[in-house]
DNA sequence: AGTGCGATTGACT
DNA sequence: GTCAATCGCACTA
């Protein structure tokens, strides 16, 4: 492993222990995913907060057999199927016996883009990380990686890099049923791969 | 053991 | 714009 990659991958301590503050936090930095084939990785460019006692989050309901990693401290990869079609990743937060998490919505692909567009069997740039859906297909993600810690080296991290700071815009978040109208989801303004629909992303 | 339901997407009218 | 696909899981009994 290059002694660069352990310098940049993010420690535990670097979070944010609060579910807001790390969606917040998570934009801008990397997502690095370790394959046989080699790095896949993308810039998160869209997120959003499942807090404490949300309504709409999976950890509502207590720790289950399904939820159980958001509740291993900040950091994890929770993992789930949704429609029972496409996984969806989220990032843990808060500490250890707490469950919430950060929902990764959308990536900016950086790395590995010909492995990316193999995965989803599309060549459109624009559309092979823009959705919570698709980027997993793209990554290759699913729930083997479930409880992973991202803040280690592994097959799934969280990479820091120097960016400018976005402008992030703030918006209701997207599918819910309930608590529809919370300012839960962040997102690069202007980025083109940020998902969602125009009235959602000014 | 049976039931109902999604933190989505792509295909189609 | 509408809508089916598809299945693990939580819940009821």
């Amino acid at each position: 492993m290059p002694a660069i990659d352990r310098r940049l991958t993010l420690t535990q301590s670097e979070l944010p222990v609060d579910t807001v503050l790390l969606a917040r936090f998570l934009i801008g930095t990397l997502l690095v995913r370790e394959t046989p084939e080699g790095a896949l990785s993308g810039r998160i460019v869209e997120t959003e907060a499942y807090p404490v006692g949300d309504a709409a989050g999976h950890a509502y309901i207590g720790a289950t057999k399904r939820n159980g990693a958001l509740f291993l401290g900040r950091g994890h990869a929770y993992v789930y199927l949704a429609y029972g079609v496409y996984y969806l990743l989220n990032v843990s937060s808060e500490h250890a016996g707490v469950g919430a998490g950060v929902l990764i919505r959308a990536l900016e692909p950086l790395e590995g883009i010909s492995a990316m567009q193999r995965n989803r069997r599309l060549q459109d740039l624009r559309g092979l990380t823009r959705g919570p859906g698709r980027l997993t297909v793209a990554l290759d993600i699913d729930r083997r990686l479930d409880g992973v810690d991202l803040c280690q080296k592994g097959p799934l991290r969280l990479v820091r890099d120097a960016h400018a700071a976005p402008e992030i815009g703030v918006s209701q978040r997207i599918g819910l049923s309930r608590e529809t109208d919370k300012p839960l989801r962040f997102y690069v303004r202007g980025n083109p791969f940020v998902s969602g629909p125009k009235s959602l992303n000014r």
